[in-house]
DNA sequence: AGAAACACTGTTTTT
DNA sequence: CAGTGTTTCT
């Protein structure tokens, strides 16, 4: 007798869930792929095809599923529990804790790295370099050999780390990357390739893995046929999310780990593929079928559940009109007579008073703000809303952009624990011996040559005399280092004891210290939640607190706040309004993104995925002229901008068209100008919170 | 020599 | 605002 909760599916959605389940629990289910148009009930689908295999005998131990994001796999085993309570009843709860790997590719190559350390060579406590890290490390090699002062301008450290992401995630030869994705720079590739010899030689030396290597370890070491067929063996089935923004890097390791393709699951879209810069490419997800023989089954869901008909209608124009399509349209299923609204208005300002007044009268017909999103294409598109709802008392929470952990003071008190964590990190203990007055990069440089030369660095420490002008600042941070790393103390005690050696340079190198000892005191507040100090440290790199909002601590969970998100963090997600900030030319097409007609069809994808993100109603804003940075605040330079060139003339039809505010006599007459000037003023202001 | 203070500029998207 | 480059101070 068929289960219960494969009634509430549809017949594709049935199709992709019991595909090669039989007794047994699918062990040698053959390879499936399933297409899943945006709101056809990807995430509900994949998490029952785990709930299924889980009844139907799979070891849940066993299972492993790879999501975008943590968010993602959060919500998946959610609803796998969920699934199984429904069928299993009480013997459920055992059956999913279990079920443990679930996770972002990253996560889970840390987590194999680090229980297969010493096969691979590595120091089993090795630490992990965020984005942010990488760079400073890579900048410090660009100095030591002395390119921070060629003749003519090197690529910044940004880009150096870019072009070295790019070749290892794309698999490609720096020879073929430079033309094809840096053309600017393909005269430094001698250079390049020196800084990135050097580059990996310093990771290897200070025990330290970035992003990449993460992958990259990962992937190597499944070329080893033991180890290879040790880490495909850990698993009968392999869940794959979003595989069109997976990279050439991540689809080595998935074929490594499963040859034949056997138990492997991917689903995805490749109307949805807006990660190109992180090197993902569609050609996996269109390949991934003939990589097997017999080819991987393709199982199709373009039924769409979420938005209605005129919207989805309008956001399937947008996408008609890429250059290559390889999936058909969604068909809607819900009936609605409202179009979606294309908004023209004055100004940003005007756009935050809109989108203020629009949230708020949809609160006050039942639409309660956290049904409620704003997205955008840039972190900064959202400075001038930013600005309006705190003025008007209206709670948000911004997802992408800057974040928490971006904060000096807050990266701070992370490279203590760090280096106390490992003292061969450079890039931690170069940031925090700085932190003491009188140490600038030399004498920093010099203290960490002598730590990095004796077996024991910390230890070492003692034995070093103290930088000239430190004065005893200098003895306190050794003692504090050494308690630290004795591990003495415990966590979370340890991170109040970095504290209280951080507060007081806080105080003397900051003049906003309150806001910014705030932050501290809500790191460790986030701390406590952690099981231990390397716990911590590599799940805030590998899935840093994603929300910033305008009030110091995070919102209380029962509280109402409307959300603020860029379009890439908005992945997956779906709310019942949606409005899209700057609908014009230069935004979403990115000014910086048109150079190439493949980037200009991504930026296409990103406003389908933006619009299809709506379940009842829609919201394209488009403020008509914009004004230009860097002029005294007073100013009015501007720019007019016109309506994205993804939205022509003949798609018009698909969307109501309206003017805000509306015009009337009174409105027209407005004396133009000084409403603006005040709001400029405002906005110049919000850019520095 | 090396640290600190100052002036100037430029900002996509993220594991 | 952070990152970079320049000048001034110790």
């Amino acid at each position: 007798m068929p289960a219960a909760y494969l009634e509430k599916l549809n017949e594709e959605q049935r199709r992709a869930v019991e595909h090669g389940v039989g007794s047994g629990g699918g062990v040698s289910a053959p390879p499936l792929l399933v297409i899943a148009g945006a709101g056809s009930g990807k995430t509900n689908t994949l998490a029952h095809r785990v709930a299924h295999l889980i009844v139907n005998g799979a070891d849940p131990r066993r299972i492993l599923l790879m999501t975008f994001s943590r968010r993602a796999a959060a919500e998946m085993v959610r609803r796998v529990e969920r699934i199984c309570a429904e069928a299993l009843g009480a013997k459920a709860g055992a059956m999913t804790d279990a079920f443990a790997w679930a996770g972002t590719f990253h996560g889970i190559g840390a987590r194999i790295l680090r229980d297969h350390a010493e096969q691979l060579g590595l120091d089993p406590g090795f630490t992990i370099h965020d984005r942010e890290d990488s760079a400073d490390l890579m900048n410090l090699i660009r100095h030591e050999l002395g390119f921070s002062k060629t003749a003519n301008r090197f690529p910044t450290k940004a880009t150096c780390l870019a072009i070295y992401s790019r070749a290892v995630n794309s698999e490609m030869a720096l020879t073929d990357v430079l033309p094809a994705f840096f053309p600017w720079c393909a005269e430094w590739e001698t250079e390049l390739r020196a800084i990135f010899g050097a580059y990996v030689a310093a990771k290897q030396v200070q025990n330290v893995l970035d992003y990449d290597d993460l992958l990259l370890y990962w992937a190597q070491a499944l070329t080893d046929p033991g180890l290879g067929a040790e880490m495909g063996g850990l698993f009968d089935h392999l869940l794959i999310d979003e595989y069109q923004d997976t990279n050439r890097l991540q689809a080595s390791i998935l074929l490594s780990l499963k040859p034949d393709g056997r138990g492997l699951t991917v689903v995805g879209d490749d109307a949805q593929a807006i990660y190109s810069f992180r090197a993902a490419t569609v050609r996996n997800i269109l390949e991934f079928p003939d990589r097997f023989t017999p080819p991987a089954e393709i199982v199709t869901l373009d039924r769409n559940y979420r938005s209605t008909r005129p919207i989805l209608a309008a956001a399937n124009a947008v996408i008609d009109l890429a250059a290559e399509r390889f999936t058909k349209n969604l068909r809607a299923e819900r009936q609605s007579p409202d179009l979606p609204l294309l908004v023209s208005l004055r100004d940003e300002a005007d756009q935050a008073r809109y989108i203020v007044e629009t949230v708020l009268a949809n609160r006050e017909e039942g639409t309660v703000l956290k049904q409620q999103a704003v997205l955008f294409r840039a972190s900064h598109h959202s400075g001038p809303l930013e600005v309006e709802l705190t003025r008007r008392n209206i709670p948000f929470v911004k997802y992408g952009g800057l974040k928490f952990l971006d904060s000096a003071h807050v990266k701070d008190l992370l490279a203590v624990l760090r280096f106390a964590q490992n003292p061969r990190d450079r890039v931690a203990g170069f940031r925090l011996l700085q932190i003491l007055p009188g140490v600038g990069p030399a004498s920093a440089q010099r203290v960490l040559d002598l730590m990095a030369a004796q077996a024991d660095p910390l230890a070492a420490l003692s034995g070093i005399p103290a930088p000239r002008q430190s004065g005893e600042g200098w003895s306190d941070l050794v003692k504090a280092l050494q308690q630290l790393g004795s591990g003495k103390a415990g966590w979370p005690a340890e991170i109040a004891c970095a504290r209280e050696w951080y507060e007081p340079q806080l105080e003397r190198i900051y003049d906003d210290g309150g806001v910014r000892q705030a932050d501290i005191r809500q790191l460790e507040q986030i701390a406590s939640g952690y099981a231990s100090r390397e716990r911590f440290l590599t799940e805030l790199t590998l899935d840093p607190p994603d929300a910033t909002s305008d009030q110091a601590g995070v919102p209380l969970l029962d509280e109402d706040y409307l959300i603020l998100s860029t379009i890439h963090s908005a992945k997956g997600q779906e709310w019942k309004s949606v409005f899209v900030l700057n609908v014009v030319d230069g935004c979403i097409p990115s000014d910086l993104g048109v150079g190439t007609s493949s980037e200009a069809e991504e930026e296409r994808r990103l406003l389908y995925v933006a619009m299809t993100r709506a379940k009842d109603n829609l919201h394209l804003v488009m403020p008509q002229r914009f004004f230009t940075h860097g002029q005294h605040p007073q100013g009015d330079r501007h720019v007019y901008a016109s309506r994205t060139r993804f939205i022509p003339k003949t798609l018009l039809a698909h969307f109501e068209c309206r003017t805000w505010p509306k015009a009337s006599a009174a409105a027209g007459s407005r004396p133009a100008g000084t409403q603006v000037r005040v709001d400029v003023g405002a906005r110049m202001r919000g850019m520095w919170r």
